[in-house]
DNA sequence: GCCGCCCATTGACCCAGGTTAATGCCCTCA
DNA sequence: TGAGGGCATTAACCTGGGTCAATGGGCGGC
């Protein structure tokens, strides 16, 4: 299903200098502190896109920090029905619950080619024993991302296509656009297919392009190839309920 | 909206006597170590059903540990939609986002009377800091409804009305089943109107009446008054997709 | 014992979104 | 340069669940 090249690189890594260091687990060590980090982690991988990262239902012996490409979380039933619970951008911090012995709960997939920071799972607890604000930071990580569960969970339970489409899109869009310097410009690297998109707003890959051709023909926005052109933000967010502010809070530390 | 009378009542609450002391956010500490939350807690506190805990869109000073009853944690849209996110039951802790400053993400209701443990929002990251254990602790919890709250997700996005409400009602049962010593008992005491359960679901009242009548026909379970009654646990499972073993891992310390 | 409210229940009808299936584009690989 | 696979797009039709509306039961308040 899913070859799994896993060699550590050791790509050239220095955590001081690391490219998502300081929106990551590490974010509140001092360059000095960090170099714990350092010591603790396995290495540095890569992984191609169209790979899982780790599947649902597999004890898995890593855990990563994602620094480079878009991974979609997503959970499988037995009739292979797909519900994807979230999309990670480089900063991330993946595969940790609350059991590390357990299977995962969900499967992780590379929608492009991707870089991971890799820690093992053997010691980890140790680790936030013994640096509390690692512990904090992990806590802090894991608040957010379920409150963004949350969000999801409510965009699918009580929003109709249209509104969930425009909610769903919006979010990236200002997660990249904040990273980017391109401030101002209102196009994205989007790389998503239309069935990724089905599948984290519970529809069809049929009815999102219906609803795509809505809101194209309406001038909100536009996809394309594999990007990404919101037209009108404000229009859009008034339709998905999106909180712009909100989304800035979230992003910010 | 919703009366608040947050009388602090200084139930007799000896923390180490206290009713949910090993599965709350304290259960790593030893009767020793848990004099410091003891002296960091602000008291006990009741609160009559109806009432809301907290609110959405206001910030809390406070943060809380079920002690008795059920709450519901839900989030309205402008429009009045409103979507539950999960059911806390004893022993969750409550409250806990990101940004302690922020307004909350989410509101707080009460299905029933109900009891907490009341925690200053003020100084917490610094119990946490002086005790890694609580910190760890907390990501723990975090990480432990963060999945549950991805597991609704799948279940509003992906499955049916029969398949979602079977889901829905078989995660109470379980999880009351297991601390009630009357682990025979087929029935619980479920404090939801068909209403809570629609907007837990993403259906209509009118929908989830019509299912719960066909899984009565057929002999699943029934639901009278506050009551609910599993005929057939392993035929639910098998429909809803729920995996009784993974119920009882999360539900473990 | 009566009133009113909240909730459950049901029927009749409707529609947002699912299903099926066909077409076509673009890209990779031989 | 042609074959094939993945993805986007559309049309035609269907259905699960929504909407609207009416009925009734249980229960607390007076």
């Amino acid at each position: 299903m899913s070859h799994r090249p896993k060699k550590i690189l050791n790509i050239p890594s220095n955590c001081r200098t690391c490219s998502v260091r300081n929106e990551a687990l590490c974010a509140p060590l001092s360059d000095g502190e960090i170099a714990v980090v350092e010591h603790f982690k396995s290495g540095n991988c890569t992984l191609p896109a169209g790979a899982d990262l780790y599947s649902q239902d597999e004890v898995c012996s890593d855990l990563y920090t994602l620094l480079d490409g878009w991974v979609s979380l997503y959970q499988i039933l037995e009739d292979g029905r797909r519900q994807i619970l979230d999309f990670a951008l480089p900063g991330a911090f993946l595969g940790f619950q609350p059991n590390l012995d357990a299977p995962a709960s969900h499967s992780a997939y590379c929608l492009t080619d991707i870089a991971v920071c890799v820690f093992p799972r053997e010691n980890l607890f140790d680790l936030f024993r013994a640096h509390p604000e690692l512990a904090l930071r992990m806590a802090w990580i894991t608040a957010r991302d379920g409150a963004m569960a949350r969000e999801h969970l409510t965009n699918v339970g009580r929003r109709s296509a249209r509104e969930r489409v425009a909610h769903l899109l919006l979010e990236p869009f200002y997660r990249v656009r904040r990273k980017a310097d391109a401030r101002q410009e209102n196009s994205i690297n989007l790389p998503l297919t239309q069935e990724h998109i089905a599948d984290a707003l519970g529809l069809t890959t049929v009815h999102v392009n219906r609803t795509l051709r809505g809101l194209r023909q309406a001038d909100l926005l536009d996809i394309s190839g594999r990007t990404l052109t919101v037209r009108d933000p404000a229009m859009l967010a008034e339709i998905a309920g999106f909180d712009v502010e909100a989304a800035r809070e979230r992003a910010s530390a």
